[in-house]
DNA sequence: CGATAACTTGACACAGCTCAACCTGGGTGG
DNA sequence: CCACCCAGGTTGAGCTGTGTCAAGTTATCG
């Protein structure tokens, strides 16, 4: 394998405060990998047995109920840890994650969990403030789920995806990773054919623009109007 | 104030590591407060300048959206720390906080956060797994406020509250702290008037038997059946 | 013994689900 | 390279679970 460059990960907040002797070790730990699109990274309930940094790419946590429907967690976008199951002390993955589009990440064996969080200043700082901002996710998800209507939803969820992965294009804002009418509904709690009937009439009022597995929001202000009571 | 009995905390799993001499100190540091029923502990987005230990009684964590609609994120049992902010790196607290019933904690100022951590052999451990368990319950609430119906999510509610605060008593379960159709539904995410109407319907199949701010479980067993099916 | 918070119940409306039938673009394999 | 296949998408029709509105009853407390 190709040795992996040390920008790879001096810019970003786990590893900022380390020196290049340290980044040098780090990687030399580290294994690349590629995902697919689709592909699944590991599933929930698993041993954990790795934890991840993804490089490129948006990869996507999901729980699968007994009924087999998916329900959408959060989106993980570049630059962010996943797979910190033991930084909350649990020894298995809390869901399952895979790949909104295709995805370079880096892994490291489980083990060597302590001594990156003890041995690697500002590491294990870094790491308690994801969980925290996940922690905060997933309370907005609940707060939403319980008070707003689908159409409420769907408009603050896309408003969330072109803020955190959004790609400026012609015209308007673009998700960058491809993303279909089931994965909407999977995130809110609705159906295909809700979020379809929502976006198709967006589209008539110009306020969104989407191909297959593609959505343009061209007015996000208007969503903005949609997407109900502003939170507390 | 009296000075506090060492026997509060030793078996208390964030302290269960620590000999006479920590647990003593400790104690010396900490201030109990008591709290009437509805009382307010903390508000979320208040500067977190204290961590608490809940001693006795049973403690709510909530959301309140601009339209004063409330959101019950969870329950925090008898035992376990709350308020816990420095743990995943916020400065001020995620929720707000207030006594479902007459509660009795401890509190210490943040600034000792840092020196528990480090100076308390399995402190940290035991917080971060109390993390990861909060994270598991918010994850359930998700799955459910996104694939079950309201019945099944009120169901599965009630089996919970028995199970994490559940007191024996004639007849079947009651749950230990004085809970309203709209205390059910916040935590739901529906109205008191569909918990009122479940209610009846399931006392009238003797399923359950509730006054004025008490329910008693009669038929768990019954009640799981309506749960919907089972999680993964 | 009011006053008020908690609860109940009926009537009605409608958001959003289900069922069904049908399009369509783009990838692939012959 | 083109025809076919099918995942992804659309749209209509109808139904129903739950919310809303409204009116009332019953515990509890000061």
């Amino acid at each position: 394998m190709a040795k992996l460059d040390e920008s790879l990960l001096n810019r970003l907040p786990p590893f900022s405060l380390l020196d290049r002797k340290q980044i040098r070790e780090i990687l030399d730990l580290a294994t690349s990998q590629r995902f697919a699109e689709g592909a699944t990274v590991y599933h929930e309930e698993e041993e954990a047995t790795r934890f991840y940094l993804l490089l490129d790419g948006t990869v996507r946590a999901l729980h699968i109920t007994s009924e087999g429907e998916h329900v959408t967690a959060l989106h993980v976008p570049a630059g962010q840890l996943f797979g910190i199951a033991r930084a909350f002390g649990r020894s298995t993955y809390p869901a399952t994650v895979e790949a909104a589009a295709e995805v370079i990440a880096l892994w490291w064996p489980m083990d060597l969990w302590p001594q990156f969080v003890t041995r690697y200043e500002g590491f294990a700082t870094e790491t308690y403030r994801t969980v925290g901002q996940r922690l905060g996710e997933m309370q907005t998800r609940i707060v939403e789920l319980s008070v707003l209507h689908v159409e409420q939803r769907v408009a603050n969820t896309l408003l969330r995806l072109i803020d955190q992965t959004g790609r400026q294009a012609e015209g308007g804002t673009v998700i960058d990773f491809p993303i279909t009418r089931q994965d909407l509904s999977d995130m809110t709690g609705t159906t295909l054919h809700t979020v379809s009937r929502l976006l198709s009439a967006w589209e008539r009022q110009g306020i969104v623009e989407s191909r297959r597995k593609q959505i343009m929001v061209r007015q996000p202000n208007r969503l903005t109007a949609l997407s109900g009571p502003r939170p507390a």
